[in-house]
DNA sequence: TTTACATTTCGTTAATTAACGAAATGATGT
DNA sequence: ACATCATTTCGTTAATTAACGAAATGTAAA
């Protein structure tokens, strides 16, 4: 239950949503998540550790950079019956659809210069 | 959007959850899910009202009483698969069924007396 | 029209949460 | 070793939320 709950909760910001679906484009940084949702990189590492905590994102290093992706197995049937409904939810949002065409022209070396 | 953050919202409180499994059995009035919650009414109207505005149940008058219910045609898609998933979770947990069958030895007659 | 009683609303309090900037951490490449 | 820069942690603040009791509301029966 203590689960479950902890997986709702991550749920229930729109930020963390806006991430879960940006992150249904490709993998990204702290960084580049910062710069659509125009947030601090100290709050959007916050939202990520909480989606992780929930079992909803994976993470990976790769160099310096961290990369945050879906979580391709989720152990949990919650989290996994949740990120395949998510993932028909909200096709034709505004902001989602605008935070996915922000994504597109945008390069990480350029844009992560703290 | 806005209403998505709503239906996760009133599903992250774990005492939301246990309303929305108690009336999977039957419908129930505020003073019984009192009982079983142990939280003061004013306490669980609140909560009601918080499921209720995230589409998740209706409520209908008979006489003195309120009856809630899980709403049976969600207008939302969100609702709709959320509250089927969720009738197919936590099946063992043991709160759970604590709950359930604590209604099954009350009469609302008894009960409910402010 | 009283009385009884289920429910809701209101006001308050304690706990949780999202946000930020600053400082700490960790890894790459000079 | 040092500089750079992505990320995380920490401390703080403002906003939200769950809980309660008391008061208000609404309905049914005496």
């Amino acid at each position: 239950m203590e689960n479950l709950i902890k997986v709702f909760k991550a749920l229930s910001d729109s930020n963390r949503v806006r991430i879960l679906k940006m992150l249904e484009n490709k993998e990204l940084c702290v960084c580049e998540i910062s710069d659509v949702l125009k947030l601090a990189n100290s709050t959007v590492s916050k939202h990520l550790s909480i989606l992780r905590d929930a079992g909803l994102i994976s993470d990976f290093k790769d160099g310096k950079w961290v990369n945050y992706s879906l979580r391709v197995s989720p152990e949990s049937v919650y989290t996994k019956e949740l990120l395949s409904l998510i993932k028909n939810w909200l096709p034709d949002n505004s902001v989602i659809k605008a935070d996915k065409s922000s994504l597109g022209s945008c390069d990480r070396n350029n844009i992560c210069k703290n």
